[in-house]
RNA sequence: GUGGCUAUAGCUCAGCAGGCAGAGCACCAGAUUGUGGAUCUGGGUGUCGCGGGUUCAAAUCCCGCUAGCCACCCCA
């Protein structure tokens, strides 16, 4: 037979092992845990959908071009894996009724998204978001709510020192004009643009604004900043926001270059950073108000807001911040077989489980490798079964703490393990 | 899309002025008349990522490829 490579995992993908579940059900019951808390209610949508509903909440963008996982064509519809949830739950909350209901709708959903990127640490193909959306209100109080719940996870759950970025990018009432300022502004300097920022001028100028290419940071200086050309409904709005987070108590810093490129994003943008970090740091959370995304998508215009977490992200700094998760043992009880006794161990296990998880080591090594493999495990206690033993339907149990043995019956053994 | 680093046992890695492929961990067994942890003893499980080149001789030097990691760019 041809030696082969042994099969690995996709590139980007990872698998969550058994060691690292308590820290990544710590994030995620927290999640859980502090939007219940806020009066949210779960949603779970599915993995694929349309293509058309994601290149619509995506536009022509790059990403979507290059990172959107397709799906090869079955039947009539192309269909894609969602690589973000917002666009799904605003579908689902249109074609679930929930529109119908009482507003707004408070949701949110932790699973994974997929994008085609190239890996890196903290950046996976498949990743996992916690997401929170409030669909049907347009009041500032559900921005400094969904602000506030973000901050709220990230510090619970361990993810340490935050720094929380704050703007507001208008709406389809003023931002029409101050893009027309800023293209003034920037046009002059043109030739001194990197390629790709020379593109964006004219055809989405507000990403001008957060571009990292060092000879153009200057520029950024002197641009007009959005805050200062808002219309009257988005510059109370956006005051209205700043005060509720200023009352509540949750620090900010207002980032002028904090910008969002799509035209459904409205008003309130943010992003949560680890503390600690200076610079170019991904974000572990960031969100924002997207009053035009569910007409984008064909249905009933309507205000949305809300954020999406890294869950990646935020496991990794609890893991090195030193949060620490005791890994709970396999099997409390194993059941330790001396022979050909598969049948009878099978059913000693199955009378323990009634109190205890118990494990059966069917394997045909030396008892003391037995022994030494359910100390491992961290079992609690061995059942030792022997064939005399067998035959009479009687076992001895040796707690593995104290190493006191005792010989019983089978069917003492759930209130001796109780 | 661009760049840097890496690739040797199941895992982490050493070996690289070219000369018989190694350690620790893990695993198996024994000391213990078949009862765990501590200790000791024994056991190597390998196409040195793949393909070429240089050489008497290549894990080691050179070229190409592939994969992984990291960073930049990007990130709905």
């Amino acid at each position: 037979m041809p030696r082969s490579e042994p099969m690995k995992a996709a590139r980007g993908v990872r698998d969550i092992l058994p060691a690292a579940i308590p820290l990544w059900r710590q994030a995620e019951e927290g999640a859980a845990d502090v939007a219940k808390r806020f009066g949210y209610q779960e949603i779970a949508t599915p993995i694929i959908e349309q293509l058309e509903l994601i290149q619509r909440a995506g536009e022509d963008t790059d990403a979507v071009a290059k990172e959107l996982y397709r799906l090869e064509k079955r039947g009539s519809q192309d269909l894609a894996l969602r690589p973000e949830a917002t666009a799904g739950v605003v579908r689902a909350y249109f074609e679930g009724g929930l529109n119908q209901g009482p507003q707004p709708s408070r949701l949110y959903l932790i699973g994974p998204m997929f994008r085609h990127d190239k890996p890196q640490k903290g950046r996976y193909r498949q990743f996992f978001q916690f997401n929170v959306e409030v669909i049907g209100g347009g009041s500032a109080g559900f921005d400094a709510e969904v602000i506030e719940l973000a901050g709220a996870w990230l510090d619970e759950v361990g993810a340490g020192d935050l720094r929380l970025e704050l703007n507001s990018i208008g709406d389809g009432k003023c931002r029409p004009a101050y893009l027309e300022r800023l293209k003034e502004y920037y046009r002059p300097l043109k030739s001194r643009l990197h390629a790709d920022s020379q593109l964006r001028l004219e055809r989405n100028p507000l990403r001008l604004l957060d571009s990292k290419v060092p000879q153009e940071q200057p520029f950024k200086a002197g641009a007009p900043k959005i805050t200062d050309h808002l219309c009257p409904e988005c510059a109370a709005h956006w005051a209205a926001v700043r005060r509720l987070l200023d009352a509540a108590g949750i620090e900010y810093q207002v980032n002028p270059y904090l910008v969002r490129g799509l035209d459904y994003y409205t008003r309130t943008v943010f992003e949560f950073y680890p503390g600690g970090a200076t610079g170019q740091q991904d974000a572990l959370a960031s969100g924002g108000r997207y009053d035009g995304l569910a007409e984008a998508e064909g249905w009933p215009s309507t205000p949305g807001v809300g954020f999406a977490g890294g869950i990646d992200r935020v496991t990794e700094l609890m893991a090195s911040s030193g949060e620490a998760v005791v890994a709970r043992p396999a099997a409390d009880v194993v059941v330790l077989p001396d022979g050909d006794l598969a049948v009878e161990a099978a059913e000693v296990a199955r009378i323990c489980r009634g109190v205890r998880s118990t494990a059966v080591d069917y394997e045909p090594r030396s008892l003391a490798a037995k022994m030494r493999a359910a100390n491992k495990l961290g079992a609690k206690f061995v059942v030792l079964l022997t064939p005399e033993d067998a035959a009479k339907r009687t076992a001895r149990l040796r707690d593995m703490s104290s190493g006191e043995q005792t010989d019983l019956e089978w069917v003492e053994l759930p209130t001796r393990l109780a």
